[in-house]
RNA sequence: GGAAGAGUGGCAGAGCUGGUUUAAUGCACCGGUCUUGAAAACCGACGUACCUUAACGGGUACCGGGGGUUCGAAUCCCUCCUCUUCCGCCA
């Protein structure tokens, strides 16, 4: 959610901002919309303080004539007070009623993108931003897929995890299981020698954390709900981890906070089906190292630059080929200022999977959050939030069969194999 | 799940028979005096959000959340949440 403040003061490079995620002129509207709202939002709270003060200062003289003995002038006053009181209590009325009115439009406004976020519509407008700078690599036609390898080499199970959970939960086992394993062991060392304190999280969260983050209210349908308990099951450690300094002043000393946590994801997906996403291209239960970053304002675009070093880091010791995108308007998440997407090759699908995710939110979140700092002048202000995926693992999975396949087994790259403790899947 | 108790400013802790509390007091933090420096002592400042003002300043709200009673609520009532202790269940 953006700041009431910013948008008055920023009008013109807000529209920008907003022509470059597509809204139409018929959207754009929403702007002054909000500004007139909040408009009448400060001449109404000004009416009623004015009238409270009253009232306050008219209560304390009553108090005072009762004290005196002024029985019959204190009741006198009482009267006069009844009126005032009416009047304050329809602007509360109509104060909230604006509140709430001002607080859905201003949902309704995605974060600003960063001056370099090229045009577009859709993911094919995304601008590459780092290409794989060698050849990509090609496997003989008889080159399988992850999920043929998986059955050939009892890696995991989709029609065990269906009958035991549902399609898309998969279940993992033998050498596929210490795969898992050793891949969420490596990105958290690798992450931990970067300089983030590991946090295990809880997995469900309340309402309020999937607010914080920007869950809630606009991706209700991709979280599963425990409407018994009104919980969430977290789509990504962003928010139980974020959500550690939701309400909280930092002194500035403090930044930047470094975080990492490992936790499964779940993730509904309403509505997707079809062949992209076959054995674990896209499942509705994942593993995933996720890396958060509080930032001073200044220096979240340097940290950013940190972040892609380090994923980019994990993918030449995984010897996997990547490249970066830089995403465009039309693909630009809610809540993102700026967000580079990493994607892996997988040689036998023949095609990029997404295997990261790094934004900068800048204080779109922390607005949110409530989440803030104070200099030495102890003047508050927002902090950035960023965070990126350092890894997701199925897709890294994919990845690493399909790529490492040859004719005597899967190859484990040697960055793996302290972890694995095996150098081949046959 | 059952019973009892408790939630007050960074922390500790009064107030809780409704009106000099504009939330006492102590500690911590910050500024100052003193000192070669420090400590001690003394003086001062010391929450968050919003409205208003060019600024100084003024105002409103907030004592776990929400609602109510009253001219007036930290204080009374209702409700929800959280924590502590005991019991039950349990990896």
């Amino acid at each position: 959610m953006l700041q009431l403040g910013f948008i008055r003061d920023n009008k013109e490079a807000l529209i920008k901002g907003l022509k470059i995620r597509n809204f139409k002129d018929s959207e754009l509207v929403l702007v002054d919309k909000i500004i007139s709202l909040d408009d009448n939002r400060k001449s109404l709270q000004t009416d009623l303080d004015s009238k409270k003060a009253e009232t306050n200062k008219l209560s304390k003289a009553i108090g005072d004539l009762f004290k005196s003995g002024k029985q019959a002038e204190a009741q006198e006053m009482k009267g006069n007070v009844s009126s005032l009181k009416e009047e304050i209590k329809s602007g509360e009325d109509k104060l909230s009623e604006i509140m709430k009115d001002l607080e859905t439009n201003l949902l309704a406004i995605p974060n600003v993108p960063h001056l370099s976020v090229p045009a577009g519509t859709k993911e094919e407008d995304n601008e590459v931003y780092r290409a794989w700078p060698k050849d990509l690599p090609v496997l003989p036609e008889s080159a399988k897929p992850h999920w043929e390898l998986a059955t050939k080499y009892n890696l995991f199970d989709l029609q065990l995890g269906a009958k035991i959970t549902g399609a898309g939960f998969p279940l993992y086992r033998g050498k596929g299981a210490k795969l898992q394993r050793a891949l969420i062991n490596f990105f958290l060392d690798e992450a931990d020698a970067a300089g983030y304190e590991e946090i295990i999280p809880p997995l469900l969260v309340n309402e309020a954390s999937a607010r914080g983050t920007g869950q809630l209210p606009d991706k209700e349908g991709q979280m599963y709900h425990v409407t018994e308990d009104d919980l969430y099951l977290i789509p990504t450690a962003e928010v139980p981890i974020t959500n550690i300094y939701r309400d909280v002043i930092l002194e500035e000393s403090k930044l930047p906070i470094k975080l990492t946590g490992y936790t499964p994801c779940f993730r509904r997906e309403a509505g997707s089906y079809g062949a992209h996403v076959r054995g674990l291209n896209r499942v509705h239960q994942f593993d995933k190292i996720e890396i958060v970053r509080i930032e001073h304002p200044d220096k979240s675009y340097a940290a950013m630059e940190e972040m892609i070093a380090h994923i980019s880091l994990l993918l030449d010791k995984l010897e996997l080929p990547y490249r970066i995108l830089r995403l465009c308007g039309g693909d630009l998440g809610f809540t993102s200022a700026l967000t580079y997407d990493f994607e892996i090759y997988s040689a036998a699908q023949k095609r990029w999977l997404e295997v990261s995710s790094v934004s900068n939110f800048e204080t779109f979140q922390s607005n949110r959050l409530k989440l803030r700092y104070k200099d030495e002048d102890n003047k508050k202000s927002l902090a950035h939030t960023l965070n990126g995926s350092a890894l997701a693992l199925a897709r890294i999975v994919a990845g690493l069969l399909e790529n490492n396949q040859t004719e005597a087994g899967i190859v484990i790259p040697k960055a793996l194999q302290p972890y694995t403790k095996f150098e081949i899947i046959n």
